[in-house]
DNA sequence: GAGTGGTCTAGACCACTGG
DNA sequence: CAGTGGTCTAGACCACTCG
């Protein structure tokens, strides 16, 4: 009768919440009796009900006790994957090809890089990468050489700034920002779509501690589309 | 000298991995070792080393061991927060206006919901939700009669169907779909903005074990950008 | 088969927070 | 101050997976 891991605690949990055994809103019984309840350790329900808490659908506040969440705050954990690998696994032939490469003391594009300021020594990369030989993605990015020094000769012909990156970079953190907008005509025409059509863009940059490592910009295919689940 | 709490082994474990004492690729410490180390119980060292893996940073494999995430599969977590919240935490004010409510056997828009078969019983209802009196967001959601049964004579006049169901129909998962488009002419003007401008849309489906409840599509004023950290 | 992470237990103390 | 969750410990056994 007894539940005696932890997995078997969060359906139970689980369970009850969805048959409204425990309302929304509502507060649960204590670590403790649940504990006394299912025959095993309090740290075994406590693994469980953090988990729950994690997704967002239990509130844990010391003293009061674990409520129902009463508007379940829906968190949806995106994977990010590498462009290579989120095309390969798409069954397809991956590319790579270098647009530009230029050191710019002062970002000239239209788009304010976030985090940046004007004075940092940025190296400017442009890219596409393709699935099938079609255009998929374009990567649009500044490296700051404050941080990142060991780059000198080196030139992202054959291999994505972001792979490189990744592998030799260590950061901290990162700030993302997900959005649409109207294709540029430059980009449109990269991207073999029709000007001012709609695209999706991924604006990211990460840290090392306070500093910026680098900022991207990803404008994907027409109909590119995020998918995660809840 | 001992590290006897798991975030402080987090932290130095992050630390080795920043300063590259332990490169990408390569393997760690059992956790029996690191234990002794720090000079702590291995639960301990687990706990932490877990988290770690749970955000991508480290691969853990029984029998083999735990290696530094070659490429640290960036996992972003988005909190999908209630759209009158957003507004508010915003400091604006939020409204919310029905704009269409039918029984749709067939749903008869250009989009084809997913993962709803036309065969299903379906309420179809259209909203926006405006902040500080500027349109923010349209709602536009099928619900499943097959399942929430207890709306017959709910009309959604003054609350959200969002706000509703969430504290009404408990859900076990969901998906989760991201992506740009051309504005409808319909949607523009109520957007107020131009036809065809790019915008950020959001599809989600709602699911109760294996059937469907509800289907949503939000379709985001200009310039909307979804943030979130890495 | 053997080595690694995964988990459980029982008991203890700590940390936050509401009254 | 008291009650709740948060965490730590030491030891044990289990589960997966590689060779």
């Amino acid at each position: 009768m007894a539940i005696n891991n932890w997995l078997g605690v969060q359906t139970e949990v689980l369970k009850r919440i969805h048959d409204r055994t425990w309302k929304p809103g509502e507060i649960i019984p204590r670590e403790t009796d649940l504990a006394y309840e299912f025959g095993c350790a309090r740290v075994t329900v406590n693994r469980a009900l953090r988990a729950l808490a994690d997704k967002g659908v239990l509130d844990r506040k010391r003293k009061v006790g674990t409520t129902v969440a009463l508007y379940p705050t829906s968190k949806a954990t995106l994977k990010i994957p590498l462009i290579r690998k989120e095309i390969e696994d798409l069954g397809k032939v991956y590319s790579y090809k270098l647009l530009k490469q230029t050191q710019s003391k002062f970002p000239k594009e239209e788009r304010l890089p976030t985090h940046l300021s004007s004075s940092d020594n940025l190296l400017y990369i442009e890219a596409i990468h393709s699935s099938d030989g079609e255009p998929f993605v374009i990567e649009s990015r500044y490296i700051n050489q404050k941080v990142v020094t060991n780059l000198e000769s080196k030139v992202f012909e054959k291999n994505s700034p972001n792979e490189w990156l990744l592998a030799n970079v260590p950061y901290t953190h990162g700030a993302i920002s997900f959005s649409a907008t109207n294709c540029s005509a430059e980009k449109s025409t990269l991207l073999k779509i029709n000007p001012s059509e709609a695209v999706f863009q991924i604006d990211r940059t990460t840290f090392d501690r306070e500093q910026v490592i680098t900022n991207v910009l990803l404008t994907y295919h027409k109909d590119y589309q995020l998918q995660t689940s809840l």
